[in-house]
DNA sequence: TCCTCTTGCACGTTTGAATCGC
DNA sequence: AGCGATTCAAACGTGCAAGAGG
């Protein structure tokens, strides 16, 4: 199912994502770190998924790994001005689709290695928004976070070359509300319902609250399985791509860009002269005045107590105030409408670029030196669209960057009841399928393991929240490493999630269990030993992680078991 | 009363089966 | 008979608007 358009027009679309390591052989990659665009020093063609000519470098392609994958954002640009304005998702019972839609470029892949790609949507900070004169303020905590659900790319798995031929989309991602949503909640389980990987398009959010998206690529060689030493994975997340899930729109901007780029929406699109009339004296980036636009500013122009200006001046005034989605302040300085910096956020860095990486073979402490010492130190020696800036921009802080990791079977079992299992190396097959249950996801409610961080760089402090420092965002495997970052540094560590369905719906082996007694697989299809693999790793992984996440999540708001029963 | 959510609607796009012509 | 192009209707994806509900 990879995408649409062919990959010229896309290619001036996004920037590709620029995986500088940790770990040694990061630390090398990172001094030599380029402009990430699509090619990476080191990447042949047959990195960017075309066979080597003749001169091609073959030892670069005999080096590629997973951490010289990059992704680029399909519509950077017009992630861009929704970012700007605050993007808003709407989320319905049935679902809703994401627009803008997540389409993502990969480079950088082994063209015949196999990898799955996955997003996963993780709350962004522990606030519970509400929109109001005009802009998004915090109204109140969060509730508790949705049970985690991944969205496995349909053709997951598939060989890296494939994944680079062309876009990979994940528009048939599904947003929604419903908490028992049929599409793999833990409700269904009981009614017996088996659900699988291309059914499971749905992902549960709050609304009123904000999300990130993420993409995690893992690695599913047949000849590198999952429990190897070297199973691989990584995640991409694009800041951008954040946005406050509601069920109707608040904020008109939003609404209009939508309209605008949406072909879906294109009936609500003003085609009429006065309405290009309106449009051009308004804003060169909003050309429709509709009538519920007018409404919506006659709205704002009511709640800005500026009554003695027109609905359209209030308006305008209104968005002169506007507030950014994610808790910083900002403020229009334009005097005339027409002047508007519809686009004058602070600048931000290219927010694919954030890479963290790490890898584990031996132990923890091995990989937590290194690729602590090249994510804390090389920024300044590299393009800055690879690291943190210290201290990061506001986006940054709150939105880890991508990563990746390497870990090892041991350690992908950690706190797994029985390891081989979950390595998914041996001795899977041989175990009967504990009860079916198709209700597990691993949540995490990362709030209260992470260190807050007053953002006095933030340059809109009128915004009322605070952002921690790491919110919701990846946190790399080791806990341990946590301890030696100096103080006020991001934490990192993995929560992958994936959801026990999807285990189930991937492969009969994944019958894991634990101290509460993991889900069991229920399939009808023959799994992919890749995907099985992965989602056992993933899996593993979001377990190791999602217990201490748990136990937050437990001590602040119910119990685990609440989401696992089966 | 306010805010959020649900539901039905109209409109446009997408998709795939049916039809036609070569 | 096979293949490709075209047509058309159903399905789907939108935002809007009204009303329900907490």
């Amino acid at each position: 199912m990879l995408q649409d358009k062919g990959l010229s027009e896309s290619e001036e679309a996004f920037r590709a994502t620029g995986p500088v390591l940790g770990g040694e052989a990061n630390a090398a990659n990172a001094a030599n770190a380029p402009e990430p665009e699509l090619a990476a020093p080191g990447l042949s063609a047959a990195a960017l998924g075309s066979p080597p000519g003749p001169g091609a470098d073959v030892a670069a392609v005999a080096e590629q790994t997973i951490e010289n994958i990059k992704v680029g954002l399909h519509e950077k640009e017009l992630w861009k001005k929704f970012h700007e304005a605050g993007t808003e998702m709407i989320i319905t019972k049935a679902g809703r689709r994401m627009f803008p839609s997540y389409k993502v470029k990969v480079t950088g892949m082994n063209p015949k290695t196999k990898y799955i790609l996955l997003i996963d949507i993780v709350p962004a900070d522990d606030h519970r928004y509400k929109f109001c004169d005009n802009k998004w303020m915090v109204a109140g905590k969060a509730e508790p976070a949705m049970p985690g659900r991944l969205y496995v790319h349909p053709d997951s798995p598939a060989t890296g070359a494939h994944w680079m031929r062309q876009l990979v989309s994940f528009q048939k991602l599904k947003l929604t509300n419903n908490h028992l949503d049929p599409f793999g909640h833990e409700s269904q389980s009981d009614q017996g319902l088996v659900l699988h990987a291309g059914e499971l398009e749905h992902i549960i959010l709050n609304s009123m609250h904000k999300y990130q998206p993420r993409l995690h690529i893992v690695k599913a060689d047949e000849n590198n399985a999952f429990g190897s030493k070297n199973t691989a994975f990584c995640t991409h997340v694009f800041p951008e791509t954040s946005f406050i899930s509601v069920t109707s729109y608040q904020n008109h901007k939003i609404t209009q860009l939508k309209i605008e780029n949406n072909p879906f929406a294109k009936g609500f699109r003003g085609s009429d002269d006065s309405d290009l009339r309106v449009a051009r004296l308004q804003s060169k980036e909003y050309p429709v005045i509709s009538k519920s636009i007018m409404r919506q500013r006659l709205v704002s122009t009511q709640l800005s107590a500026k009554p003695d200006v027109s609905p359209l001046h209030g308006a305008h005034q209104a968005l002169q105030h506007y507030q950014y989605e994610n808790g910083a302040h900002m403020q229009f300085a334009a005097a005339e409408p027409q002047d508007l910096p519809l686009n004058t956020f602070p600048a931000q860095r290219d927010s694919s670029l954030f890479y963290h990486c790490l890898k584990r073979r031996d132990s923890v402490r091995h990989l937590d030196l290194p690729c602590k010492r090249s994510y804390l130190e090389a920024p300044s020696a590299v393009g800055e669209d690879h690291y943190f800036r210290s201290p990061p921009p506001y986006d940054q802080q709150m939105l880890s960057p991508s990563y990746c990791n390497e870990v090892t079977p041991r350690e992908a079992c950690m706190y797994s009841g029985s390891g081989p299992e979950i390595a998914g190396v041996s001795g899977v097959d041989e175990l009967p399928p504990p009860p079916l249950s198709c209700n597990m996801w691993t949540s995490v409610s990362p709030y209260t393991s992470y260190s807050v961080q007053t953002m006095e760089t933030v340059p809109y402090q009128s915004f009322p929240t605070h952002f921690t420092a790491t919110t919701m965002m990846p946190r790399l495997p080791t806990i341990s490493a946590q301890s030696s970052q100096p103080p006020g540094n991001t934490h990192f560590s993995v929560y992958n999630q994936l959801s026990q369905s999807q285990v189930r719906e991937r492969g009969p082996t994944a019958s894991f269990s634990r101290e509460r007694g993991l889900p069991a697989v229920c399939e009808r299809k023959p799994p992919s030993p890749h995907l099985n693999a992965a989602n056992e790793f993933l899996y593993s992984q979001s377990f190791s992680l999602s217990r201490e996440a748990s136990l937050q999540y437990h001590s602040g708001m119910g119990t685990v078991e609440n989401w696992t029963d089966g």
